[in-house]
DNA sequence: GCAATATACCTTGCAGTGCTATGTATATTG
DNA sequence: CAATATACATAGCACTGCAAGGTATATTGC
């Protein structure tokens, strides 16, 4: 039985909860990295850790990368790298590029409703 | 076999992807519906629904009120309604309380860094 | 009285998703 | 030629939401 994270404490059902959240976003993130820029898997990693804290493994990546191709939103393809193993390039598909532009619009609308729930907590008044 | 989604239309990814959003919003979005007062179940569906544009089912609403009770954070009490079925009605415990809050601060910083992913996005300027 | 309806709570089984762990391939370094 | 670094890939598990169906209580129409 596994009864320990990767930092030796017990599993809080805070950090479930955060990694729930994010469970969400990732194919919005994943895409949204690719808006600007071809990028190849480790490298869209990179970008999102760095750009928005957005912490992945590779486990997660790759599968999301795959679906994602199967429904036409990215094109893929192998680039020989000047050394190591080669790599696998993705970008956005005309489709994919709609599918951002119109998930990310529902992303802001989905936040402002969740935002207005939110804001008495955040607003300092106490709850009874 | 299932093909077929309530209103008759075949199930699209974009409907799974934005139910996939919500996933991982639900339990902070019933915490917070019972940060100004108690509410019973069926209460707090209406309540998400009316302010927030969020729609969930019952067979999801109650394990989630069950496993936050068991949590601590929520405690629940039956009551006697004027007419029909008896209520079952919740609100937070201090524990809860304080969970909500510190969740309202992750969502906030995290939709903080996402936003900024989604910018070059929404601002309107084309990818390549 | 008693079926039909409305309200409310609860449970079961399934499907979709992310993650840990592990495996493979290529090239460089000691 | 082992060890290391980079990179892509997959299998099995655990968690979660949801559709569907079930139970309980009270009111309404006949």
């Amino acid at each position: 039985m596994k009864l320990l994270t990767r930092n030796g404490s017990k599993p809080e059902t805070t950090d479930k909860w955060e990694a729930q959240l994010r469970k969400g976003c990732l194919e919005l993130a994943i895409l949204a990295s690719l808006w600007q820029e071809k990028l190849y898997g480790l490298e869209i990693l990179r970008v999102l850790h760095q750009n928005s804290n957005l912490v992945l493994a590779e486990g997660t990546l790759y599968p999301i990368l795959g679906r994602l191709k199967e429904e036409g939103l990215l094109e893929s393809e192998w680039v020989e790298a000047e050394a190591g193993h080669p790599r696998k390039y993705y970008w956005l598909t005309p489709a994919g590029k709609q599918r951002v532009i119109s998930m990310a619009r529902f992303w802001t609308s989905f936040t402002a409703n969740f935002d207005g729930l939110l804001k008495p907590i955040l607003s300092g008044k106490a709850g009874r």
